[in-house]
RNA sequence: GGGCGAUUAGCUCAGCUGGUUAGAGCGCUGCCUUCACACGGCAGAGGUCGGCGGUUCGAGUCCGCCAUCGCCCACCA
């Protein structure tokens, strides 16, 4: 807190916020001073589990938003003598960037071509000519695809890096992975072999929701409703004796897939017919009428059809009722081309009308059927519903049968469901009501985790299967690599005792073609950044982590997961806290998103106005609160940064320059006392903030303070600071000037990193951003319990001065000639102890004071001409 | 259908465990070219704190109901 006398004083005549990024991070990079230090205890590391950004397109607002949340409390916690751990990730795995190559490059995976060693990236799609880019996609190798992704994601990292950097994140860039990077792979590998060594991971051939379009299973945590037109049809279904029940249905297309009708086991009207049966229109199938809870009396005519599978109620009856499975949709979203065996042989013909038809042509097939076989009653009536989608997809999700791997996440164990209930309770929740999602989630869950994708860029699914005499893979008893052998990717790895020439052939092995879904990886995160299994000191000194910083909308996927993954491969949580971010919303409070087109991009924001004033706009977004896009805060921001770096010139160049150095033992006046209790009273509400999580509410306070100083205390003192009549108050006030500037700029410097360390490095020896988080108790020592009462009647009377100048428009240098203030004896008592510091920062000639009913009054002298 | 959150000046938001005339910034109006700051300073106008009840000596602050907005979840016949 003292000014070394070695250190010379470097004030700038005109000081600037323009060039301050590049020449900080440049100097904090050469110095290190991000760097975590891996020696310190546990009990010393904090330890961030940075969310690592899909690196598939571009940063946006909205993460320059949450990760600026994120420094300001690394940061604080920096200062607070942590040893802050602090990695960046890079979310590069999966199909984003698949997506992002294909289109980039205007290439498709093939997986049945070889690899092409001599293959080498094409011309980006959007530097080719017109007649170019008419050209059909090449279609590569597996191999050659996973290149591209890798050499494309490459350099969008380095582009996320310099904006990180330009944002001022104090993160430790010598420790960085990507979802896709060998390290991730292992872990990633190593998690699921032993998951399946426990018996937590398993497969199952089981109805799945299913893109047709990506060819792909989807998990439970990434769907989505989305409300489509669609109808009901009302269909006949004869019964023996020939007459018919009718059903309503908005999936025609799919009778002949039916297994069942049931309706409720109350239904009056329906009673009489359970475990009767009835015939398909057109295909004459005999199919059961049974009686189950979950049939709606109100809805439809009240009986519904079963099918193999129409929605994930139909795949609840199936596996309830214990019906057969007659699927008639392919991987592709049509209907098989060959005649199911359950159809009739005389229905035959009418199946071939429907056969390799999507769901969609189908359907406009078979109701020109049953219109003309009369089983159609009335016209299809309108109606909206929501139906699944894949969070990325365009069509609706079909349910298709399917071979996949799921992990127990207590979908289907209710003890398992509990115990993951109980680690969400045990994490603390800034703010705290985000648990309620979470419980939402996990108390919700229908299923396990389907975590097996058919996809190509991303973590293989690490085994083998055996494949009998008819070269059918022998699917209960996998083929598993040793942990030492990974990464392996299994299909062009050869399982132990195993050559590769078997491949392929009876009695020898195949590979698992599938890769594990993104979440499945990037569940892993504390584990990968903490580098578990691979740096044993390292991961016990940093896990489990100090805190996951995050959005809310993944709550469901990123952080159930990661609890799951930790809680059944340790034991216990991968972290103490949860701090989560809300969005960014439009002014006209929709999430901002590049499809609206509404997206400013960062660097350009922090060029315009700085990055400190981009993150003053950040931090003022409260924990979990969607937040405007407001520039007008960012002028705020970039203001306060402004006033920050005059203010400091002023405080730190009052006086002449051979003025002798000031020492904190020099601060005397009740006034700069004052200012320091008060001071004390901002540190302990600051720092309180910062322990729970409210770096907004820490930043608000210090800003109010701040400019409170400005307009009063540096007003009030400065003629006092200058006057050559007064050594002793002259040094008091420099003095208290310099605690005060010492300790605002350090509470400040979670928001404003690169205001706050020029202004530090004018006077001070190494970087702010390691210097002490301020003390309460410190400046309560150096103000030898004044009352801060002294400060705010002097700023209430040197106000009541102000105002009577600006009401008779006059200059605020104008003299006083009498100011009467009447007030009660204490606050009388409190102005008295800085009497002179007001009336010569008001320039009044004359101040008398008197007890009574609070009153000011103000006589300027008259105007000179 | 269930849940969470929000609703305070024209705009963006504070107001922490209930306590004197409800705050800030932007915008608006006026003034001041003050020796840190014109990327400035000082001041002013502007609000029945979404509505209705209740608890209390006292409610923007606690409780209930309602309304509007946003989000999350839900078995979509």
């Amino acid at each position: 807190m003292t000014t070394p006398d070695s250190t010379p004083r470097r004030v700038p005549e005109k000081p600037a916020l323009e060039g301050l990024e590049a020449l900080w991070d440049a100097r904090w990079e050469a110095q290190g001073t991000y760097r975590f230090d891996a020696t310190a205890e546990r009990a010393q590391v904090y330890s961030i589990d940075t969310p690592p950004p899909t690196v598939s397109g571009s940063l946006h607002v909205g993460h320059v938003f949450s990760y600026t949340h994120t420094d300001t409390i690394a940061r604080y916690r920096r200062m607070r003598g942590r040893a802050v751990f602090y990695p960046m990730g890079w979310d590069d795995n999966g199909l984003p960037t698949e997506r992002r190559v294909q289109n980039f490059y205007g290439v498709r995976c093939d997986p049945s071509l070889p690899y092409d060693p001599a293959f080498e990236a094409p011309t980006p799609v959007a530097e080719r000519t017109k007649a170019e880019q008419k050209q059909p996609a090449a279609h590569i190798s597996r191999r050659n695809f996973v290149e591209l992704c890798h050499g494309l994601t490459a350099q969008d990292e380095l582009a996320f890096e310099e904006l990180w950097r330009h944002l001022g994140l104090s993160v430790d860039w010598s420790r960085t992975y990507a979802t896709i990077d060998e390290r991730s792979q292992r872990v990633a590998q190593r998690a699921f072999l032993r998951n399946l060594a426990r018996g937590e991971a398993y497969q199952a051939e089981a109805p799945v929701l299913w893109d047709i379009d990506f060819r792909s299973a989807v998990a439970q945590a990434e769907l989505e409703d989305r409300e489509q037109p669609g109808a009901y049809h009302r269909i006949g279904f004869p019964r023996p004796d020939g007459e018919a029940i009718f059903i309503e249905t908005t999936r025609p297309e799919l009778i002949p897939a039916c297994v069942a009708l049931v309706a409720h086991p109350d239904d009056e009207r329906y009673q009489p017919l359970f475990d009767t049966s009835v015939r398909t229109p057109l295909f004459g199938v005999e199919v059961p009428v049974l009686p189950h809870p979950l049939a709606d009396p109100e809805k439809g005519s009240g009986i519904a059809m079963i099918c193999t599978f129409g929605d994930v109620t139909d795949v609840i009856w199936w596996r309830e009722l214990d019906l057969p499975t007659r699927g008639v949709l392919g991987i592709d979203g049509r209907l098989l081309r060959e005649v199911p065996e359950w159809i009739p042989a005389d229905a035959a013909a009418t199946y071939e009308e429907l056969a390799g038809k999507t769901a969609k042509q189908a359907q406009a097939r078979i109701v020109e059927l049953l219109t003309a076989s009369g089983d159609l009653v009335g016209e299809p009536r309108p109606i909206t519903h929501p139906v699944k989608f894949y969070e990325k997809g365009d069509r609706p999700l079909e349910i298709v049968t399917s071979r996949q791997w799921y992990i127990g996440n207590g979908g289907r164990d209710d003890a398992l469901r509990d115990r993951l209930l109980a680690r969400g309770d045990e994490l603390a929740w800034h703010p705290g009501h985000m648990v309620v999602r979470y419980r939402n989630w996990v108390g919700g869950l229908n299923g396990d985790w389907l975590i097996s994708r058919q996809r190509f860029f991303g973590v293989p699914v690490p085994v083998w299967f055996r494949l009998d005499a008819d070269g059918l893979p022998v699917y209960d008893e996998p083929l598993v690599p040793s942990e030492d052998r990974l990464p392996i990717d299994p299909s062009t790895d050869v399982p132990d005792g195993f050559d590769a020439a078997q491949r392929g052939e009876p009695g020898g092995f195949v590979g698992d073609p599938d890769i594990m879904d993104t979440w499945a990886t990037s569940s892993l995160t504390p584990q990968i950044a903490t580098q578990w299994e691979e740096d044993p000191d390292l991961f016990a000194r940093t896990f489990p982590m100090d805190l996951r910083p995050q959005a809310h909308e993944i709550i469901r996927t990123w952080l159930f997961s990661t609890v799951v993954r930790s809680h059944l491969e340790h034991g216990q949580l991968p972290w103490a806290n949860a701090s989560i971010s809300g969005w960014v919303l439009d002014p006209d409070r929709k999430k901002m998103s590049k499809s609206k087109g509404n997206v400013v991009t960062p660097m350009a924001l922090l060029e315009q106005y700085g990055s400190d004033a981009v993150r003053y706009w950040a931090a003022s977004g409260r924990p979990g609160t969607d937040t405007a896009f407001d520039e007008g805060q960012m002028k705020i921001g970039r203001r306060l940064s402004m006033k920050v770096l005059n203010a400091s010139r002023f405080t730190l160049g009052v006086g002449d320059d051979d003025a002798p150095p000031v020492d904190p033992s020099d601060i005397v006046a009740p006034l700069d006392r004052a200012m320091l209790a008060g001071l004390a009273e901002l540190v302990d509400e600051a720092t309180a903030a910062f322990e729970r999580y409210d770096y907004a509410r820490a930043l608000e306070r210090t800003e109010t303070f701040f400019w409170a100083f400005c307009d009063d205390h540096l007003e009030l003192v400065k003629p006092r600071a200058y006057d050559t009549a007064d050594p002793a108050g002259a040094a008091s006030a420099r003095a208290a000037l310099e605690v005060a500037l010492s300790t605002l700029l350090r509470l400040f410097a979670p928001f404003l990193p690169f205001v706050t360390e020029e202004v530090w490095s004018w006077w001070q020896e190494g970087s702010i951003h390691l210097a002490p988080w301020p003390g309460a108790d410190e400046l309560r020592a150096l103000a030898a319990d004044a009352d801060p009462l002294v400060a705010v009647v002097a700023s209430e009377v040197l106000g009541e001065i102000r105002k009577a100048k600006t009401a008779a428009k006059r200059s605020l240098r104008a003299e006083v000639e009498r100011v009467e203030v009447v007030d009660t004896e204490v606050r009388l008592a409190a102005l008295a102890a800085a009497v002179d510091d007001v009336r010569l920062s008001g320039k009044v000639a004359e101040l008398a004071t008197a007890a009574g009913e609070p009153a000011i009054s103000v006589t300027l002298a008259p105007a000179e001409d």
